[in-house]
RNA sequence: GCACCCGUAGCUCAGCUGGAUAGAGCGCUGCCCUCCGAAGGCAGAGGCCAAAGGUUCGAAUCCUUUCGGGUGCGCCA
């Protein structure tokens, strides 16, 4: 599942076949962000009567959730950011501000507390109306305006097209789409592509590998030297090649056939690449080859850009310090003035025999995404790239004249295991443990929640084994389980035939919903809208996978406690009335939860028996 | 040597881009099925946020330095 960016994807009928909601009677909101404004308005009613004056910045006021709920429901720290500026006692404009809010029916009380905070605590029927808005806005609740249509081109995955994709190129490609769907659900315009390496000396090794394939299947003894490729996926390839072109290049010299076997070598693992990442559920957009930029004057064309910036010059860098190599001698090169944008050392983008080095079509294909029109380039590579951020940032930022930010995410390493043992075999390439490994063991929805319960910079433990585990050790399953038994409940009010469609439940009355726990289930969703603005805007779509766990954890606590207190079950004996306010509140859980998975390209499951 | 990332409970990790008494899971201790799915839940114990300075109303968070781990470091991409 993937967002497209227009409402429709967001349809919950569409995705689940359930009755159509009525429109909202105004767009999703976030809670916090309504509350802030609240406060600003406050503010600057008290600037127009002379309490504060007139000019103050009001950016760094924030309306937040306290981390202790005894602090009240939001928290707001305007009177300390404003005292200074305004020479008043935090306390004294808290006082002010905290009558004005009162007189807001939204609120029920603002307290001054600590060395200046304003606690609220918002009346109850705040947060009985948010399953309405959750079920009324269906999947769209929590979207926000923070995209606006900003064109974003996410580059990812893309691995050099010389073999299939292995664990680390899973993780980004998990990360990079997951990331592509948060911001296409905030509103950016996004573009998902793939960079092919097709042009660099990777390509030729490929070509002389699948040859020896080629040989192989003409029933000729080969041997892989170092410097080629033994896996055995390219025997289907000299196989291939075999049936398209018979004996023609047996015993022929490579310049008869390296580049035809180049092109159909890359055009061969091109396919298997697309069929990894379909397994994944990962659809690129663009595929953008490297050699593509060749021989059309587009790498000349950006490096001219530069050179009329001055950013190009000829000269001899210093040896590195410390590891120094073996064979290091000055050599005169064509270099970038990366130093301008920010790098530590410029950089070669020729070499000395006068051919590019891989930095000058990188710095065209960025070129080009720019001249796309792009207002923001991501990039997600692995961590052993690191070093190469610096100076994709300097070009770009000399190229766009600073206006197109980018932003690099780095992947850090996976460690398999299982059953806490590290994992090493592999069934097809037998040195390394491919995408296809990882998705036949545990399936595409695992491999993606699991590869997104860290942050991209951490490194990753996964364990095939707790993977598929029916745990709650396993955040997958304790995610999906919560889901699930929502969907047990609707089954069962069905049967007694109260109607839990969307539309009826969003017009059910929650005023007696007054429980604590019901009250806090509620707050964890009104916190959706704010996490995936703060998750998009970070970049960090593992922010997603840890919610979705709090709003599970608190989900399967109200279930639980129903066990004790028959007056929070969901199902009230032959009372449709307060059966169907108490699920609207649970089907508002799984819209949620529904949209967040949808983030991640996980499908949820209604019934896991 | 330089750059980037990381250092939080015994273990694996979150921590809202500066907020109040730092959280979760595992493990440990003790509870909860006559009851909507116990594949769950509740409660308890467990911390000098690597260390030292600095910035300010306020620091796990920002800056500097040190220590420890990872990744890179001119014609490989």
């Amino acid at each position: 599942m993937q967002f497209d960016g227009t409402p429709a994807a967001f349809d919950p009928a569409a995705r689940h076949g359930r009755g159509s909601a009525e429109l909202p009677e105004r767009p999703a909101m976030n809670l916090f962000s309504d509350i802030r404004a609240q406060v600003l308005d406050a503010i600057a009613a008290m600037q127009a009567e002379g309490t504060l004056p007139e000019g103050l910045s009001t950016d760094a006021i924030t309306v937040e959730p306290p981390r202790d709920p005894a602090h009240g429901d939001m928290a707001t720290n305007a009177a300390m950011v404003l005292a200074k500026p305004a020479g008043k006692k935090p306390r004294d404009i808290a006082d002010v501000l905290a009558g004005k809010l009162a007189d807001d029916a939204r609120i029920a009380s603002a307290e001054v507390a600590g060395p200046g905070f304003l606690n609220l605590r918002l009346a109850d029927v705040v947060w009985q109306g948010l399953p309405k808005a959750v079920l009324s806005a269906g999947e769209a609740y929590g979207r926000g305006s923070l995209g606006q249509g900003v064109k974003v081109n996410v580059e990812y995955v893309s691995a050099n097209p010389t073999g299939p994709l292995h664990v680390g190129h899973t993780r980004g490609a998990v990360f990079g789409d997951a990331l592509a769907s948060l911001l296409a659900y905030t509103g950016y315009d996004v573009t998902r592509e793939y960079y092919i390496n097709d042009g660099g000396a990777q390509v030729d090794v490929l070509a002389r590998s699948v040859y020896l394939r080629y040989l192989e299947a003409h029933g000729h003894e080969v041997e892989f030297a170092d410097g080629t490729y033994p896996g055995d996926y390219l025997v289907p390839v000299g196989e291939a090649l075999k049936a398209d072109v018979g004996d023609a290049y047996v015993d022929q010299p490579e310049s008869v056939w390296l580049e035809k076997v180049r092109e159909f070598a890359t055009d061969a693992m091109l396919a298997l690449i697309r069929e990894d990442l379909a397994q994944l559920g990962v659809e690129m957009d663009v595929f953008f080859s490297e050699k593509s930029l060749y021989g059309t004057g587009r790498i000349e064309n950006a490096i001219d850009t530069l050179r009329d910036r001055g950013l190009i010059y000829k000269g001899t860098l210093e040896p590195p310090k410390g590891k120094v190599p073996e064979d290091w001698e000055p050599r005169e090169q064509t270099l970038f003035k990366s130093t301008e944008h920010g790098d530590d050392v410029d950089r070669p983008i020729m070499k000395s025999d006068g051919a590019w080095t891989y930095f000058a079509p990188d710095i065209a294909y960025h070129w080009d995404k720019i001249d796309r029109g792009f207002d923001q380039l991501i990039d997600v590579f692995g961590a052993d790239h690191g070093g190469y951020v610096k100076r994709m940032k300097a070009a770009v930022s000399a190229l766009s004249e600073g206006r197109v930010p980018l932003d690099v995410k780095l992947c850090q390493l996976v460690k398999l295991y299982k059953n806490g043992e590290p994992f090493k075999m592999s069934k097809r390439a037998g040195t390394f443990i491919t995408l296809r490994d990882v998705v036949d063991e545990v399936g595409p929805d695992v491999t993606r929640f699991v590869m997104l319960t860290r942050k991209n910079d951490a490194p990753l433990d996964f364990d095939f084994a707790k993977a598929v585990e029916q745990s709650k050790e396993n955040p997958v399953f304790y995610v999906q389980y919560a889901y699930a038994r929502v969907f047990s409940v609707l089954r069962k009010a069905e049967a007694a035939g109260i109607a839990v469609d969307d539309a009826t439940l969003a017009g059910a009355d929650l005023s007696d919903m007054t429980h604590e726990t019901e009250l806090s289930v509620a707050r964890k969703l009104a916190e959706w809208p704010r996490l995936v603005e703060i998750a998009a805007r970070t970049h960090e779509p593992h922010r997603v996978a840890f919610f979705l766990y709090d709003l599970a954890s608190d989900l399967h606590s109200l279930y639980n406690r129903g066990n004790d207190e028959p007056q929070l079950r969901f199902l009230q004996e032959d009372d449709p009335a307060t059966s169907q306010a108490k699920i609207a509140l649970a089907r508002a859980v799984a819209v949620v939860i529904s949209a967040g998975l949808g983030i991640l390209g996980v499908k949820p499951v209604e019934e896991m028996r």
